[in-house]
This record gives C-alpha cells, structure tokens and sequence, in this order.
DNA sequence: CGCATAATAT
DNA sequence: GATATTATGC
C-alpha cells in the first residue's frame, strides 16, 4: 500500500544558500531500504525529494506535482524502470535517472539507449548524486551544451562543444541555441577566477572535459564496433565529434579501463 | 611511420 | 582527480 506523493518537505525559508537551485526530485523503488537511503541522501544534497515506491504511484504523484528530476531502480515488479522512463519521457519530458545492481554493461548500455541521462550501479553512494542536478537544468533548457573554458585563443578553434546524445552523426554546423548560455558550469562551488598567465606565442589547447552527453557516446561507439576492436583511432571515428583527438580518446580510454 | 598502450606529467 | 603528454613497443 503506497501513499501517492508522501509529504513534501518544503523548506522555502532559506535556501540558495547551500542548496543549488530547488530541485524537485521523485524517488521511486520498490525496496524501501533502498529507497530510504537515496532519499536521504539526496535531501542531505540539498535537493526536494519525494518518494513513492512504485512507478503507478510516481506517474501519479508527477501528475499532481511539478519535479524537475526522476531517480528509479530499474528493477521492480509491473513496471519496470525503463517502461516508467518511456512514459516519463512522453507525458512529462523529465530526465529519468536508472539505479541498478546490475552492472553488466550491455544493460547499462540499453538503458542509456532508451533514454536514460543516467544510470547508477548500487549501491548508491552521494558521490554519484552529487552532481544529478545537471540533468534537470539540462532538460529545462533544452539540450545540455557542454563546453570548455578557453584560456587564450585568438580565432575560432579549440572549443569542443558537443550536442545532445541523441542527435545524429553530422558534424559542424548545426546551428540550435537560443539562449545565452553560461560558459561557466554553475558548479556549487566556484572560487577565485581568472587568472593571467603570461602568455606568448601559441595559444595552450582547452582542456577536453568528458560530459556524459559525450561519454554516452564513446560507449555506444565501443559497443557498436565491439570490444575487441576498440582502439582510439576507431572509437574516434564512430564517435565523429568535431575537434575530438585520438590522444582524447586514448587518454580516455585508459581510464575506462583503469577502472576494472 | 602510424598506431596502441603503458607510464608519467600537469 | 581528470586529462594530457610522453615513452615504449609493435
């Protein structure tokens, strides 16, 4: 017996100060250990969460209410998560985060496939929550452009941005954006900036920063030709995003498997 | 020489 | 800690 949408806590009083920006966030599983714990711990990031502990009661309960993220296990009885992110999806356009104990990666890869901005391995820890964020303000904005701070370029170049995961191969000019976006990521936390350097002669190429936009890429390249014969040079090329260097992607790589 | 991978460096 | 750069070997 579930409760549809148990109670909000809304602490308007007093946020922004540490909290990013009131994010309304619907947790649903079947386990309620489970659901207790990533609960928590996204209300201890700050974010407004409720929980419901099956996908009936979170269509439901966004029905009733405005979320900007959904967190679901992917593994529950009736409905699994990957229906409910379909009908998400249609009904609502939110960004349907998967937890899962599964970490066999043609699963993780089929989720993202289907739509999926992200998918947490069990068991959960804030780390990976820290930064879910991303994914609500991505989706309000339409499509997430992830970029690079730029030193000291003269002319174009050097700036990688990159498209959202579903759009297709072509590359340069594809011409969509509207609103200004901040280069800056809007980081909880941001220091001191700017900063010279003295600086003659050849402009120092911007750092490659791996979004998960990109990274979902780079994996549906590796699954797409193969494990086996995944090297950079052919990764790069399934991949085709503009300004990606084989050095990139084998730097890349190498982490993916560091992490084995 | 081009490339992949491992090992460092930033 | 993430990404770049260099070193080594094929």
């Amino acid at each position: 017996m579930a409760m549809v949408g148990e109670r909000v806590r809304v602490d308007q009083s007093f946020k922004s100060k540490t909290s990013i920006v009131d994010i309304h966030i619907l947790v649903v599983d079947d386990d309620a250990t489970s659901l207790a714990i990533v609960s928590a711990m996204l209300r201890t990031l700050k974010y407004e969460v409720v929980t419901v502990r099956n996908p009936m009661d979170a269509l439901a309960t966004l029905r009733m209410q405005k979320f900007d993220l959904v967190v679901t296990d992917l593994h529950m009885p009736v409905m699994n998560g990957l229906e409910l992110q379909k009908e998400v999806e249609e009904e609502f356009k939110l960004p349907v985060i998967m937890m899962s104990a599964d970490d066999d990666e043609s699963v993780i890869l089929r989720s993202l496939e289907c739509g999926v901005a992200f998918y947490i391995v069990k068991p959960v820890s804030p780390k990976d929550l820290k930064n879910v964020w991303q994914y609500a303000v991505a989706a309000k904005r339409g499509k997430f452009i992830a970029i690079e701070e730029i030193k000291n370029i003269p002319a174009e170049s050097s700036v990688v941005s990159f498209e959202d995961q579903k759009s297709a191969a072509s590359s340069v000019c594809q011409e969509k954006r509207s609103k200004k976006d901040s280069k800056r990521k809007g980081a909880p936390k941001m220091g001191k900036e700017d900063e010279n350097e003295m600086n003659q002669g050849v402009p120092k190429r911007a750092k490659l920063v791996w979004t998960n936009s990109l990274h979902c890429r780079f994996l549906e390249a590796i699954n797409h030709i193969g494990l086996d014969k995944a090297v950079p040079k052919t990764i790069l090329e399934i991949m085709n995003v503009w300004g990606l260097t084989r050095g990139n992607v084998a730097s890349h790589l190498q982490v993916l498997y560091s992490l084995n």
